[in-house]
DNA sequence: CTCTTTTTTTCGAGCCTCGAAAAAAATAAT
DNA sequence: ATTATTTTTTTCGAGGCTCGAAAAAAAGAG
């Protein structure tokens, strides 16, 4: 359980830092290394030259953003984009979608494509993501065998080994072992994370001033999804994805829930929640597997027009959500939110319930700290998160092995 | 930030590590140590002897459990118990406790006293607790220079740098800064942890096979407090010792809390919130701030006899902590629920609740795997959660310093 | 063309861990 | 009583890693 640190793993841990400060960083110079990593000169500079000659990294010339001055010029050190290629898949309600990336992070190809992901076969799924694989990929002129991993980004529950999408709202088929099924017929490694954890990875890597210890993104959408990074680590469950935040309970014997449970968050704050509230059909009724992003904003619409069900409807989606967030942070303490997906669309009619429950939280006496920013549009997101999962995979995984036994030692 | 790491860390790290399994083994041989740490002989023989030589460790003859068999005979390592002196001191409602221990853990003096921490002033409450860690310092034998280190537990809310009580039910005084004021009296290190966790602390010490990474604990008395353990590590918040389970809202605008606000789950299943329901007052009356044992003792008795107004409370507050538990798995996944405190004596009659409300939540699949474990006096235990917070800080921080730093390396 | 400044590499010193071999300390066998 | 065997622990040399200091490299300034 416990064990000792080799003494190799030093320099196993110290090639991860300096890839992963590269990949931070964009083109540092071995200086800005020295000052990043807290090594010395000397360490820097072998491990440097080491990635240099095994075609990790590569010296950059003329980047532009070196400043003219006295003395010996920096070098910018850049990732090597031939050092690798890795696949993404995102699957979400009717998109599936697939990216071929080189290992500078730079997409090479793309491919997108509607697909009722509700009505179609276990199979025809399963066949569906390969042929889009299968595409994307000749697209960007590689073959599987060049691929050193794909990361695959579903909306739903994942298993904590990121292996199996566990249960899903996109589909009525449960269960699906993607990372085995797509291993056993590409042959690299593959791993099946939740969209919105890769949405907190990209906010992350998009602002590591605002986000970077503790914060929470939400996912407006259908369904209510959660991204929880604390103390600078992606939170998930023991045996799932866990961060069923839209699944904890606002209401005992509530609204009827797209889960099958009553008084799930979802069942206030989902747009099929608002939808039928806002319609006047009971909270007990069959909630909707997709509503349209018109239909919503025609809400929106009446609910900022006029009071009536529609503001209503809004106003206790905000109540759920901010009730929720209140729990939440009676936990783990505030933290500031990113509010990701079609919802923010209307966030300005919801915004004042959620902040009027947290205060009645336990939350409430934070609620300087408690900041909303909106992301409305959250495929890039995901697709940048993902991206990022799969070369971190890489990075540590094929050029500095062991760093991950390193890191196990130092937290036993 | 991402600090790269010295080649000394090394030596460092692995020393925490050898102390850190003496703690938990007990006398392990170094061949013990060998298997437990994946060191090689050579290097623990090599830091053996030096913490032998610096009075951390000694060997210790004829412990009783060696084998006799063929062969040289092990020779176990414990701790030395000159090798320093911490304290402890718990302040609850009405009690206050210090404790004085040995490096090896072996308690030297104790002393209780009863205090009516509800009513007296701040200062004579800081008094008391200097006063009662002078007595238990003579009662020792030891000064105030001999101590390496005091944690203090606390009913209540301590801040995530455990230096503060920002706010406790066992007084109306809030925010005291234990810490300085106690460090600056006495000259030793002092930290204010929360009860709770250090009931975690303990319960994974004397049962890591049942809790070691994952694991929840519930206090149930007259307030309602969690320790949780997630990835092996106490999950605090980000400003606060965090971890409010008791003011999770089980129901938005319900029952009247002690802390102020309206339906936490504590003002369903705290003693006051149970009391005043078979008492047959409303649950927007003010909260009792203590209810005896005894009093709970004939409310249960009521509750087993016959359906009624008692029964409906412990009903009551089993579907608040049901619910609640049910939301934070839907967060962090499943885990073994220790419970402790008097209201384990009414456990019977609140579980069946509990777990009929779990059901209904994203808990309920995995009933399995919920079980609670009871443990009705919570004082031991935090008393030893105390004392091992103490040690193990001492423990890195003075034996194998840098241990923290290399740790941080490694999570960064 | 030389001086100054800054970056990067080189080199030797000092630690640390490891494996192999030796030493130590007991029991088992002769 | 002495030797063989077994197991634990220590010793010792090899190999690696990081570090600081010094050297080398590469530019602008004068």
């Amino acid at each position: 359980m416990t064990m000792g640190v080799r003494h190799d793993d030093l320099r196993k841990r110290n090639r991860a830092m300096v890839i992963a400060a590269v990949r931070r960083e964009g083109q540092p110079s071995r200086t800005d290394l020295v000052n990043r990593t807290g090594l010395s000169h000397s360490t820097i500079s072998a491990i440097s030259s080491d990635l240099i000659a095994e075609g990790v990294l590569r010296q950059v010339k003329g980047t532009g953003n070196d400043i003219v001055r006295r003395g010996r010029p920096q070098v910018s050190l850049g990732l090597e984009p031939r050092a690798g290629t890795v696949l993404t898949v995102v699957l979400l309600l009717n998109t599936l979608s697939a990216t071929v990336i080189d290992y500078s992070g730079r997409t090479i190809a793309e491919r997108r494509e509607r697909l009722s992901t509700l009505t179609i076969s276990r199979d025809e799924l399963v066949d569906a993501v390969c042929a889009m694989v299968e595409g994307v990929l000749s697209d960007s002129g590689h073959e599987a065998g060049d691929v050193m991993r794909m990361t695959m980004a579903v909306q739903g529950i994942t298993d904590s080994d990121a292996r199996a999408l566990l249960w899903t709202p996109i589909t009525p088929h449960s269960g699906i072992a993607f990372a085995d099924l797509l291993e056993n017929r590409f042959g690299f490694p593959v791993t099946v994370q939740n969209d919105c954890n890769m949405i907190a990875l990209a906010l992350r890597a998009r602002d590591p001033e605002r986000y970077r210890d503790n914060f929470v993104t939400i996912l407006l959408s259908n369904g209510i999804g959660m991204g929880l990074v604390l103390r600078g680590e992606l939170f998930t469950g023991a045996y799932s994805s866990g961060g069923e935040f839209g699944h904890m309970i606002h209401r005992p014997h509530g609204a009827l829930c797209r889960c099958g449970r009553h008084g799930c968050i979802e069942a206030y704050a989902g747009n099929y929640a608002i939808l039928r509230a806002s319609e006047g059909y009971s909270d007990q009724s069959e909630p909707d597997a997709d509503v349209d992003q018109d239909t919503m904003l025609r809400l929106a619409g009446d609910a900022r027009r006029q009071d009536g069900p529609a503001r209503d409807a809004f106003t206790r989606a905000g109540e759920a959500l901010g009730y929720g967030l209140g729990s939440l942070f009676a936990l783990i303490d505030p933290a500031p939110v990113a509010v990701v997906g079609p919802g923010t669309l209307a966030f300005d009619i919801i915004e004042p319930a959620i902040r009027k429950a947290i205060a009645q939280t336990a939350g409430g006496q934070h609620d300087a700290v408690i900041s909303f920013d909106l992301q409305t549009d959250e495929m890039p997101l995901i697709l940048e998160g993902c991206a990022r999962k799969a070369l971190e995979a890489v990075d540590t995984e094929l050029f500095a092995p062991g760093y991950i036994n390193a890191m196990q030692a130092a937290a036993g």
